[in-house]
DNA sequence: AATCCTATCAACCGCACTTCG
DNA sequence: ACGAAGTGCGGTTGATAGGAT
């Protein structure tokens, strides 16, 4: 170890660390500093701004919550909406997913995950990254999202969110009169209590419409679950059954949507 | 009013990767 | 090429506010 390096860390040893939230003085002094002299190096910019902080806090500070454009408050229904997409598929790539939802940070949406989403997976008593619980989202969780959206939009029949179209297909809600090909007439069908369904559609990478119908059937008290795909394949029907590998885990589909009600 | 419980979120930690000298 | 420093990311913790009892 060169004399610099040995002069550095008796320095950061002599110089207490402090830790814990931040005080106003302290973020004044960051701010400050950066607006002078800009991000990064933030180990040089601990010590050169006064700071007793590691250039880790410095820099977590300002991104999670001095930057002037990251947005406090609460999660919307539509960053919600992204938020299970994009997880459904980058996983806990939270930076990646953070890219998308302008003004959060990857901690806020990580702290939503794990105190929401994870949540519910314990009240539903299966595993956060088991299939059971991802079809859970897909099917139950996200077409709720996407019908509250639109609820709360009545005046925008299309829901558009500002995402490229490869990641979050264009949605809009379909009422049952549409679904013209479900041949289990003995069958109750209805993704909600009011007995409309969802649909999902998007375009493929070739322009063509591509639309996904989604029919919650709730039969003996098991939920099952049919997706129609409207293209491709018309006349093929895919069913899901949830739970079915585990009968305890079987439920009531109210008991679901009343967890999704919170 | 006091205590306990739960949810939330800012902050910290450890690790991996990148940059620099 | 190598080691140290710097940076970024995901996981975890702990303080605290608010609700329940």
């Amino acid at each position: 170890m060169d004399k610099i390096h040995q002069e550095n860390n008796i320095d950061e040893e002599k110089m207490e660390v402090r830790r814990g939230p931040w005080s106003v003085e302290e973020d004044f002094i960051l701010i400050n500093y950066i607006s002078h002299h800009g991000e990064g190096r933030w180990n040089s910019l601990s010590r050169c701004a006064g700071l007793k902080r590691t250039g880790k806090s410095c820099r977590l500070r300002w991104l999670n919550y001095l930057r002037p454009n990251v947005r406090h408050g609460n999660i919307t229904l539509e960053e919600q909406l992204l938020i299970l997409q994009l997880h459904s598929r980058w996983g806990n790539r939270w930076s990646k997913i953070a890219e998308h939802l302008p003004g959060r940070t990857d901690n806020e949406i990580k702290n939503y995950w794990r105190t929401r989403v994870q949540k519910h997976a314990k009240q539903l008593k299966c595993d956060v990254n088991s299939k059971q619980f991802q079809d859970t989202l897909r099917y139950l969780w996200i077409p709720r999202l996407v019908e509250r959206i639109q609820a709360s939009k009545p005046q925008q029949p299309v829901l558009r969110t500002d995402i490229s179209t490869e990641l979050v297909p264009d949605i809009q809600l379909m009422n049952n009169s549409s679904s013209n090909n479900n041949n289990n007439s003995n069958l109750r069908t209805g993704v909600t209590p009011e007995n409309s369904s969802v649909a999902v559609s998007s375009e493929n990478s070739i322009g063509t419409q591509v639309s996904h119908n989604y029919q919650v059937i709730n039969q003996s008290d098991q939920l099952w679950l049919f997706e129609d795909f409207h293209e491709q394949a018309m006349d093929q029907q895919n069913s899901i059954k949830l739970w079915m590998d585990n009968t305890d885990n079987l439920c009531n589909i109210e008991d679901i949507w009343s967890l999704l009600e919170h």
